[in-house]
DNA sequence: CAAGTTTTGGCAACCGGTTGACAAAACTGG
DNA sequence: CCAGTTTTGTCAACCGGTTGCCAAAACTTG
């Protein structure tokens, strides 16, 4: 066996003693075909009951107006009756089409995905398509290695923050449609969230608030996204003609954040903005926990408004990205590329906004 | 068209402008073939170059032992050369195996189900199957519906707090192996957290505080969970001899939370237990509103320990349910089942134990 | 070394739809 | 009413593995 089984760290007890149910054959033998115990209807069975050819059948069920309209009623009727549904796998095969497609995201257990896969999955069920998703584990060569996994089962493929190179996606674009968020790649489509409308409000708003000086605690080093926030913080800054730093971080979490504490706090910058709302609520936590007073001593904005993001005390001011949007508006994009027009290779780009909460305000007079 | 264009609510931008990139063909014409552009490698071709007959390929490629060691390697050697990958569709066609389970949680939103997903899904990809995901809306109709979809692609399912009928869940086990999370239904395996250990802590924590009346906020009136835990507490409460109450919730959210505040206070209990965390969130935000401090006026204990419980001030003690491990352990049991050993229909119980943090204490001395 | 036993490999049918090529039928217009 | 055109239906090959059955090869044993 190639695989490690899976173990509890916390002594879970199975009680291997049967329910006191009857147990009456159910679920213990599962059904040898692939379909429910009895075997499913074919089209085979279909055209038998409507007195045709198989594959007329085939041709009313996938190509409309291919076929008479009482024909068309015939067998509609018999699929019906027969309460039929194709079998995805036999229809697979020669067609290649499997009305699935993949999402792989960093990390499952970041927030930020969360409403990504909700908006992804969203759409796919609509539209009639399945979602398969996978899981990077941060890693670039465990994302390849998934994304080619799922290439072979799917008609397309959503790219969460990947990790791999621009080389690698566009390699994998050339097989089947790709579509990248929170990234841009040449000759990818991609969703990524412009961030100069929601930074500018956010700094704007610290500026009226007599903020002078800005930290930006900075995320993975080559994260495409913490390059353009910085470059948006900076931009902002600038224009508003204060004083921006940069601060880096270890790792893009709570705990991130907390050590980041000191570093942001040897800047002497009254205000600080990070990289996502996990980086801010850990500094929160951590300068909290040192005595600090926020938004009195410091203000702090974040990125993203993951859920819980409004859980904090003050809860948190945040440039929303609109998470769900990118999550559906890819899975939209890709669906219409796989529809036929597949040609605009574009980027879609959605707003960003200050979400002005408890976190940030005027800095309390010393005393 | 049966669908509707998903549609965006905040004006994405849409720069139909390609990008400037060359676009040299790259993701422009998705290969029409269900593999890559070059026609993926078959057993056949493996054959060719091994110099051997296909279904001694196929042979040597699924069950192990039932060809020569060096027919064997041959075979492995061609196939590492043409970098073969079997066809996912080709083999569940003739078999009925998928290599794919399917996972439906009621509420992709709910963070309850973040965990469980991602317990799963790492399962999943350490045994190398595929995870399917799917979300009901909370619709018992609706989850009946994707489960009926999803048994045609998938090997076996786990339903992560299911709300349809015994019956309906019962039925779909004829056909393949079910795994049920967070509810008991005869005759089916189910994982399920174990209150009574947890529960205890907490009451007994609580009690020790000098705590002498005990209101538990219910969830859905049919949560098979939510009667688990109000029983829990009843019992605890009686051990411990102190009085429970009940109080009913509209919906298991933030927002449940807040609305059931009067109510909460309405009862005069010193210490409140929810049905889940998102409730004791909603709660506690609502109580601190009105100007009453956790704990010293009120304590408060959430359920779960989901992302997000340790955001708040006072952060929220909490009865921790291991909701990965659930996630894990379905999969396993799932899987387990899948691999022949299918008879111990049981149920696999996982430990509770308190988180003890912030929000719940000693009653300040009335001043 | 021959007879008996076990491995190993090859053939061919099968899973259940899809699709190009073609025949039959229905319809058009002169 | 017939030639020409369009619609509708049929046939058969195909997608790429899997597997039961049997023959050939390799190995054991008396």
């Amino acid at each position: 066996m190639p695989w490690q089984p899976a173990r509890f760290c916390c002594h879970p007890v199975y009680d291997g003693a049967v329910t006191e149910s009857t147990n009456s054959g159910a679920a213990a033998a599962p059904a040898k075909r692939g379909r429910g115990d009895k075997s499913a209807a074919t089209i085979y069975d279909i055209a038998k009951v409507a007195g045709v050819n198989p594959s007329t059948v085939s041709r009313a069920l996938s190509k409309p107006g291919r076929v008479s309209a009482k024909t068309q009623k015939l067998i509609e009727d018999a699929a019906a009756e027969l309460n039929y549904q194709v079998n995805p796998f036999a229809r697979a095969l020669p067609t290649g089409r499997t009305s699935t497609f993949g999402l792989i995201v960093a990390d499952i257990t970041n927030p930020t995905f969360f409403d990504i896969i909700r908006g992804a999955e969203t759409t796919a069920t609509v539209r009639d398509y399945t979602l398969v998703l996978a899981e990077s584990a941060e890693s670039a060569v465990t994302e390849l290695t998934a994304a080619r996994r799922m290439m072979a089962t799917v008609d397309g493929l959503i790219l969460a923050s990947p990790r791999m190179d621009d080389d690698d996606i566009r390699t994998l674009a050339r097989d089947k449609p790709v579509v990248v968020i929170n990234r841009e790649v040449d000759g990818v489509p991609c969703v990524v969230p412009e961030v100069r409308k929601g930074i500018g409000e956010a700094v704007r708003s610290l500026a009226a608030n007599g903020h002078r000086k800005i930290a930006f605690v900075a995320g993975p080093p080559k994260s495409w996204m913490s390059a353009r926030r910085w470059e948006g913080v900076r931009a902002a800054c600038d224009w508003s003609r204060l004083e921006a730093v940069r601060v880096e971080s270890s790792k893009p979490t709570v705990d991130g954040g907390r050590q980041v504490a000191r570093d942001v706090l040897a800047t002497d910058a009254t205000a600080v903005l990070t990289y996502n709302d996990l980086l801010a609520i850990g500094l929160m936590q951590e300068l909290q926990a040192g005595g600090m007073v926020v938004p009195d001593d410091i203000s702090i904005v974040g990125f993203d408004d993951i859920f819980g993001a409004d859980f904090t005390t003050p809860p948190l001011t945040t440039v929303r990205s609109p998470l769900g949007e990118c999550g559906s508006g890819a899975a939209s994009l890709l669906l219409d590329l796989l529809h036929g027009n597949g040609d605009p290779v574009g980027t879609l780009r959605v707003e960003t906004e200050l979400v002005l909460r408890g976190s940030s305000g005027r800095l309390a007079p010393k005393g």
